[in-house]
DNA sequence: GCGGATCAC
DNA sequence: TATGGTGATCCGC
């Protein structure tokens, strides 16, 4: 069972400073190329950077009260003498050898390297982004707040729950209840899709809406219209949201991030507006940007945006490593205009994993897997999908974690079928001490395609047969990804060729949602159309039943918050369990129960 | 096509 | 004492 935690506090919203660039966190100042700080030993400073590591990926995302080097330091020495830190600092080493190896290469292209040239290079194709710079849309990220008061001592989502409670002593867990938030997400939904009925969700808690068009019939303002949504959202499901007006999904993605909670921020559709707001912003808030390439772009000079431009020429240079184009949209502030829900059809795995106390049985392993097995059938049932790729997935006690899989000559989607590859692929690696076992299938065929006849037909095609059409609008999304090979590149490439930004600098990748279908909460998949509540209810118990312990979960919606003496249900919380009752699992007639009351 | 890594939520 | 699950993408081979 997963808790959400809340520290005790008064009011939210008057405690909450204003979200401000972070200026107590431990990255170095803006703009002009910073040398490495003389002062600190190299040791030291690799133990920042590892423990800053150790923290998590979404640390650095958003503003905190609490000195984050103070935070870092907790977490850390909560963890110590784990076979998880032990295995972060494994990973920490590989990371700092792979940027050693890096910073050779860049070195080394940098004597022969035609730096104006490269720079020049840059500069056309920021020429060329700019020309498909797309203003004319009022694009709004909205998300649904939640962690205000734990926020503040540096909890955050996908933190381990004991390691919160160092962070925050009087931290109150509380259990969570998935239907409510999958109750509540619908909810708010159908509040956003008064503005856009195309609204894009990105799991239960934020969601995209291009609300150029309401504007226009009602003849109103972007901030209007966004202050008459987040009025009416609350007034209608007692949650409040914070949003982010921009010209694109990516920058309202960071801007709903300006003044949360409940707030909201506009940017200007105006190119110098924008860029002004990317140059100081750390890369690190770029969607796509993760906890490795940051540490990677830091080393190359890189921590705003801005400094993207400074260096642009090195970072051509090294395009192939770190995606020139990808990072010149992020200094531009440019990205897709795009919203639509997700396609059914764009789905590519289906899968199923669970955690579990360390195994080394054999017979206990296959049970595990032979159960895993069972439940992906019935994920696959319920999506409609077969695969023709077995991929196994195992963590070892030391949490390295290794895949192997099998592709078949036919489409299956049966424990009956799936389990006997699965078993024979994880029986190779024995003898194994695991903690975690998974079966994802791969490459997909829908059977629930829009004409039901169809069905049987393609069960029987076989693999190359039949190629699904895809959509001519793929929208590419606005994540930019940093991709950084291994250090050993026998063949040197010449600076020029390096530099051919058309090759592969943008490296892009999106998770659709799916569009006009129950989401479970628990695991993420879509049911299908016309699942009623008790279907819904019974798939979400089945979860439940297998969830793992203390995690606390990214896609939590703050629902309650809880007061050192007792839990005080909000409106939607009332309403949404008279709804779901009807056949309430027993999981979830405890769910905001106190668990730990910290007593 | 396979396996490792990274990232988002 | 103790660190999640699902899905996607990209790279090097």
């Amino acid at each position: 069972m997963a808790y959400n935690a809340y520290a005790s506090s008064s009011k939210h919203t008057l405690d909450i400073p204003e979200l401000q660039l972070p200026t107590n966190v431990a990255v170095p100042p803006p703009s002009p190329p910073p040398p490495a700080p003389p002062q600190v030993s190299t040791q030291a400073r690799k133990e920042t950077d590892f423990h800053r590591y150790l923290a998590g990926q979404s640390v650095m995302k958003s503003g905190l009260t609490r000195d984050q080097a103070e935070v870092n330091k907790i977490i850390a020495d909560a963890s110590k003498d784990s076979k998880f830190f032990k295995r972060e600092r494994e990973k920490d080493d590989l990371l700092v050898k792979r940027i050693e190896g890096l910073m050779r290469k860049k070195e080394e292209l940098e004597k022969r390297a035609n730096l104006p040239k490269l720079e020049k290079e840059a500069n056309e194709i920021i020429a060329k982004l700019e020309a498909t710079r797309d203003l004319s849309q009022k694009i709004v990220h909205v998300d649904l707040d939640a962690f205000y008061e734990a926020r503040k001592y540096g909890v955050r989502s996908g933190m381990a729950g004991f390691i919160a409670k160092k962070l925050c002593p009087h931290l109150i867990f509380v259990k969570n209840n998935f239907a409510d938030y999958s109750e509540a997400s619908k909810q708010v939904r159908e509040v956003l899709a008064r503005y856009d009925e195309n609204l894009a969700m990105a799991g239960l808690d934020e969601g995209y809406l291009n609300i150029t068009p309401y504007m226009t019939l009602h003849d109103m303002s972007a901030s209007d219209v966004v202050s008459h949504l987040r009025a009416a959202v609350e007034a209608e499901t007692g949650l409040t949201i914070s949003a982010g007006i921009a010209p694109n999904k990516l920058l309202a993605k960071i801007c709903s991030d300006k003044n949360k909670p409940d707030g909201q921020f506009e940017l200007e559709g105006d190119a110098k507006v924008v860029k002004a707001f990317m140059r100081d912003l750390p890369i690190r808030r770029v969607p796509g940007v993760g906890r490795v390439a940051e540490r990677i772009l830091s080393s190359m000079g890189v921590q705003t945006c801005g400094d993207v431009y400074t260096h642009r020429a090195v970072i051509n240079l090294m395009d192939h490593h770190l995606g020139l184009q990808g990072l010149l949209k992020a200094y531009l502030g440019i990205g897709s205009s795009v919203v639509q829900p997700g396609r059914r059809e764009e789905r590519k795995s289906v899968g199923c994993e669970r955690t579990f106390s360390d195994k080394s049985n054999e017979t206990e392993i296959l049970e595990m897997l032979e159960h895993i097995a069972q439940e992906l059938e019935s994920d696959l049932a319920r999506t409609g999908f077969a695969g023709r790729c077995v991929c196994v997935k195992y963590k070892a006690h030391t949490y390295e974690v290794k895949t192997r899989q099998v592709s078949l000559n036919k489409f299956v989607n049966t424990a009956a079928e799936i389990y006997p590859h699965a078993k024979e692929l994880l029986e190779k690696e024995f003898p194994l001490k695991i903690r975690l076992l998974g079966i994802r299938m791969t490459h997909l065929k829908d059977l629930q395609g829009p004409q039901g006849g169809l069905d049987k037909f393609l069960a029987e095609s076989v693999p190359g047969r039949k190629k699904r059409l895809r959509s001519a609008s793929q929208d590419p999304g606005d994540d930019i990804r940093v991709i950084s090979s291994d250090e050993d590149d026998e063949t040197h490439r010449r600076p020029s060729e390096s530099a051919s930004p058309q090759r592969k600098a943008m490296r892009m990748h999106r998770s659709p949602s799916l569009a006009d279908a129950m989401n479970c909460p628990i695991c993420g998949k879509t049911l299908k159309n016309g699942t009623t509540n008790v279907d819904l209810n019974r798939h979400i118990d089945s979860c439940l039943r297998a969830t793992s312990p203390e995690v606390i979960s990214d896609d939590e919606i703050e629902i309650v918050k809880v007061s050192r003496s007792a839990a005080q249900p909000s409106p939607v919380q009332k309403r949404s369990k008279q709804k779901v009752k009807a056949k309430p699992p027993d999981k979830l007639q405890n769910a905001f129960q106190l668990m730990m009351s910290g007593k």
